[in-house]
DNA sequence: GAGTTTGAAACT
DNA sequence: CAGTTTCAAACTC
C-alpha cells in the first residue's frame, strides 16, 4: 500500500517526511514486548512519528494494509513545547505518540529505554501491570500490549492497571480498557517548557506534578457514547467498532479544578488483522462527497502564542489521499494514512464538539480512543477561531485508496492538551481516524466545514476573497463567529506563496483575504508545498517566529534577526521590532535607530499612543453607556408609544426643548472646564448629559406627547 | 482611495 | 555576502 504518493513525498520538506522515529523504535527494541506481541511490528505499525532525518516507516508499512495514523512533528528546531504530536493508529498495532519531549517513562513489566540522553523515571511511579510494555525510543514511550492471552486475561481481571509515567514534573498515567495488540507509543516532550508546567528531573521531587491519565480501552462491544458528559464509556453493541479510550486527566497547576476532557477516537473494528486496511484521517466529519467532490478538509492553525487548542477530528475513510501541511517547521504535522477497505457501519457521532461548549466536559466519541483531557475554559477561545491554527494546513485529495494527512500541531503533545482540547468526532463510527489539532486549525476548519472540506469543488478560493468564511458556523455570520488572527492580506503578485504574504509566512491559509490569484489554499496544495519547501531550503527557519527570546540577560523578547531599518528610525511599523513592540537589539542593523529604552522620541511616541488609547477607551465606554441608556429608555417607553398613535409626536421637539438641551450641555461643558477636566473626560460628560436629555425628551414625549418638554438638567 | 514610503524577501 | 529588485504593508495626502 502506498502511504503517500511519491510526488507528494517529494514535495514535502524533509522534516515533514522524516519518519525514522517510528522505524527506529521497533528496531531499536527488538526484544521489547512490542515486538514480541507484534512480530510483524515493523510492517504493521500503523503510525509513525516523524523525526528529523529519520526514514519513514509509513511507506514500508503501507503494503501491509495496516491502518496508520500519523501525527508528525517536523521541526526539530521548534521550542520543545511545540514539538508534541500524537500518533494514533488503528489496525493491528497502534501507536500513540506524544511529542515533543524529553522521553521519560517508567518501565512497566517490560520496559526498554532507548532514548538517548534522556532520563527514565521509573521508581515508585510505575504501576503498570497490564499486558503492556513500555519502550521509549526517541522520546517515545511505546506501550505494547503483550500478545500473551494470559497476560491479556490477567489484565482484564485486574482491571485497567494504570501506568504512571513521569516526565518533567508530569505524571502520565496510562491505563487500558481491554483490546489487544495495539502498541501505543507516547512520545514525551523534551524538557522544555511549557508555561505552567513544573519541570522536574525525574527524581520525583518536582512540586505539584501534573498528572495525565491515558486510558487505552478497546473492545468491540463498546459503543461510543457521544457527549456523555463524563469519563465513562457506555458499552453497547457495534461490533464493527473498536474502541480505544485514551483518557487524559490532568491535575495540573494550570487547571487544577477543571474536569477532565474526553476525546473520543474510534475506528472500525476488524478482528481479522489481515483485513484491516490502512485507514484514517479526515480532519473532520466529512459527508460522503459526491463523485466530483473531494473530501478535502481545511484545518486552521491560529497564532502561535497564547492558549492552544487541540482538536481531535474524526476522519472518515475516503478513497483519497489527503494531506494537510503547514508551511514551515514551526508546526508539527500529523500524518494520517487511511485505507479504503474498512467498513464503517458505525453510527455517527455528534458532528462536532466544539471547544466552547465542551470545555471542561468529557467528550466521548463514538468509538475507540477516548481521551479525557482536563481543559482550561480558555475564555479567549472563540468557538470559531480562524487560524491563529492558524496557520495553515492543507489537504490534497488524490484518487488513491489511502489517505494521508499531514497536519500541523503546534502543541500536539497529549500532555499539552489541557488548554483546550476540541473534539470533533467522526460522523461515522467506522472508518474514522482522529487527529489532534490545535484549536486554531479547527477554527479555520469550522469556518468552512463543508465547503472547503467536504467539497473541493466548492472551494474556489484561488482568487480574490476566499470562500472559507462564506459558510458561517451555526448560522452565525463569519464576522461574528470568527476572529481573524491577523489582517487579511492583499497580495497581488506573490500568489500568497512567498513570505511577503503574512498568511503564508505565518503558516496559515489565506482566509477572508483580499489577495489575488491566491495559491495559499487547499486547491493549490502542490504549489504550496513547493513554495514551502523553497522557503525552507532558502531559510530553514523561515517559518519560525521572528520574535523570540533573546540571550540570557537580554530582553525576554527580541527579533531573531534584527531589523534593518534605514529611514524610519525604527519608530514606525515598517520596523519589525517596533511593530512587535520590542526594542531594537544589538543584532539589529538599523540606521538612526530611536527604538531603544532611553530614546526620548520613543517615549514620546509611547505616551502619545497611551493617551490615544485611553481616549479611545473612554469614548468607547461613553458611547456604550449612552447606547445602553437609549436602548433602555426605548424599551421602557415602548408601551407608551405603542399605546398611542404608535409614534412619538414630532411637536415636542420645540425650540424651547432644543435650547434647554443645549443649555444643559453647555453647562456641563463649563463645569468640566472649571474643574480642569481632560478634554476626553469633558466629552464623555457632555455625551452623558446629552443622553440624559434625550431620555427626558423621549420620556416626556411619551407621556405627554404633544406637550413641550420640560427638561430638568 | 490613490499614491508614496519603507524595509523584508527574493533575486542576481 | 553584497547589491538590486520585488513585494506588500505602512503611511501620507
Amino acid at each position: 500500500m502506498d502511504v503517500v504518493s511519491p510526488e507528494l513525498n517529494s514535495l514535502l520538506p524533509d522534516e515533514i517526511m522524516d519518519t525514522e522515529a517510528m522505524e527506529e523504535a521497533p528496531h531499536s527494541q527488538p526484544d521489547s514486548a512490542a515486538v514480541q506481541a507484534e512480530p510483524c511490528y515493523d510492517s504493521t505499525v500503523p503510525m509513525e512519528t516523524d523525526v528529523p532525518q529519520t526514514p519513514s516507516v509509513s511507506e514500508d508499512a503501507a503494503p501491509t494494509g495496516n491502518s496508520q495514523t500519523q501525527l508528525t512533528p517536523t521541526d526539530s528546531t521548534l521550542s520543545p513545547s511545540r514539538h508534541s504530536s500524537i500518533l494514533i493508529s488503528s489496525g493491528p498495532s497502534r501507536l500513540v505518540t506524544l511529542k515533543p519531549g524529553l522521553a521519560t517513562s517508567t518501565a512497566p513489566t517490560k520496559t526498554t529505554d532507548s532514548v538517548t540522553g534522556t532520563s527514565m523515571s521509573t521508581g515508585g511511579l510505575q504501576k503498570l501491570t497490564a499486558p503492556f510494555t513500555i519502550s521509549s525510543v526517541n522520546h517515545q514511550i511505546i506501550l505494547n500490549k503483550v500478545a500473551s492471552s494470559q497476560a491479556a486475561e490477567a489484565a482484564k481481571s485486574a482491571g485497567p492497571p494504570p501506568q504512571v509515567i513521569k516526565q518533567e514534573g508530569q505524571k502520565l498515567l496510562v491505563t487500558t480498557i481491554g483490546k489487544s495488540g495495539q502498541p501505543i507509543v507516547l512520545q514525551l516532550p523534551h524538557a522544555a517548557s511549557k508555561p505552567g508546567v513544573v519541570q522536574a528531573s525525574g527524581d520525583g521531587k518536582a512540586p505539584a506534578p501534573q498528572f495525565k491519565v491515558v486510558t487505552i480501552a478497546g473492545g468491540s462491544e463498546l459503543k461510543p457514547v457521544v457527549g456523555s458528559g463524563g469519563n465513562q464509556v457506555t458499552a453497547v453493541q457495534t461490533q464493527q467498532l473498536k474502541t480505544i479510550q485514551v483518557t487524559l486527566s490532568e491535575l495540573s497547576t494550570q487547571s487544577p479544578v477543571m474536569p477532565p476532557r474526553t476525546i473520543a477516537l474510534s475506528e472500525p473494528h476488524n478482528t481479522n488483522l489481515q483485513n484491516i486496511a490502512s485507514k484514517k484521517i479526515a480532519i473532520s466529519p466529512l459527508k460522503t462527497p459526491s463523485k466530483n467532490v473531494k473530501p478535502v478538509q481545511s484545518v486552521t492553525v491560529g497564532g502561535v502564542g497564547g492558549s492552544q487548542f487541540k482538536t481531535i477530528i474524526p476522519l472518515t475513510t475516503q478513497q483519497n489521499v489527503q494531506q494537510i501541511q503547514v508551511p514551515g517547521s514551526r508546526f508539527h504535522y500529523v500524518r494520517l494514512v487511511t485505507a479504503t477497505t474498512s467498513s464503517s457501519p458505525g453510527q455517527p457521532s455528534t458532528s462536532s464538539m466544539q471547544t466552547g461548549e465542551q470545555a471542561g466536559k468529557p467528550m466521548v466519541g463514538s468509538t475507540g480512543v477516548r481521551m479525557s483531557v482536563p481543559v482550561v475554559p480558555a475564555p479567549a477561545m472563540k468557538q470559531v477561531v480562524p487560524k491563529p491554527l492558524t496557520s495553515s494546513a492543507q489537504v490534497v485529495a488524490t484518487p488513491q485508496t489511502q489517505q494521508r494527512l499531514i497536519m500541523p500541531a503546534i502543541q500536539p503533545n497529549l500532555t499539552n492538551l489541557p488548554l483546550g482540547t476540541v473534539l470533533a468526532p467522526a460522523p461515522g463510527g467506522g472508518n474514522m481516524g482522529y487527529a489532534v489539532l490545535p484549536a486554531q486549525y479547527v477554527a479555520q476548519l469550522q469556518q468552512s466545514p463543508f465547503v472547503t472540506l467536504a467539497s473541493s469543488s466548492g472551494f474556489q478560493a484561488s482568487s480574490g476573497m476566499q470562500t472559507q468564511a462564506k459558510l458561517p458556523l451555526n448560522g452565525v455570520s463569519a464576522a461574528e463567529t470568527t476572529s481573524r488572527p491577523r489582517k487579511p492580506c492583499n497580495c497581488t503578485k506573490s500568489q500568497c506563496l512567498k513570505l511577503y504574504c503574512d498568511c503564508f509566512a505565518n503558516g496559515e491559509f489565506c482566509n477572508m483575504c483580499n489577495c489575488n490569484n491566491c495559491f495559499n489554499n487547499l486547491e493549490h496544495e502542490t504549489e504550496r508545498l513547493k513554495a514551502i519547501k523553497t522557503c525552507l531550503d532558502r531559510n530553514p527557519e523561515a517559518f519560525k517566529p521572528k520574535i523570540g527570546k533573546g540571550k540570557e540577560g537580554e530582553s525576554d523578547r527580541r527579533h531573531s534577526k534584527g531589523c534593518n531599518c534605514k529611514r524610519s528610525g525604527c519608530l514606525k511599523n515598517y520596523c519589525e521590532c517596533y511593530e512587535a513592540k520590542i526594542m531594537c537589539s544589538s543584532i539589529c542593523k538599523c540606521i538612526g535607530c530611536k527604538n531603544f529604552e532611553e530614546s526620548p522620541e520613543r517615549k514620546t511616541l509611547m505616551h502619545l499612543a497611551d493617551a490615544a488609547e485611553v481616549r479611545v477607551q473612554q469614548q468607547t465606554a461613553a458611547k456604550t453607556k449612552l447606547s445602553s441608556q437609549i436602548s433602555d429608555l426605548l424599551m421602557r417607553t415602548t408601551p407608551v408609544i405603542s399605546s398611542g398613535s404608535g409614534r412619538l409626536p414630532y411637536t415636542f421637539l420645540t425650540k424651547e426643548v432644543v435650547e434647554a438641551t443645549c443649555e444643559c450641555l453647555l453647562d456641563k461643558a463649563r463645569r468640566a472646564e472649571q474643574t480642569d477636566q481632560l478634554t476626553s473626560e469633558a466629552e464623555r460628560l457632555i455625551l452623558e448629559e446629552f443622553g440624559h436629555c434625550l431620555m427626558n425628551i423621549i420620556t416626556s414625549a411619551g407621556k405627554a406627547k404633544a406637550d413641550s418638554a420640560s427638561i430638568n438638567c
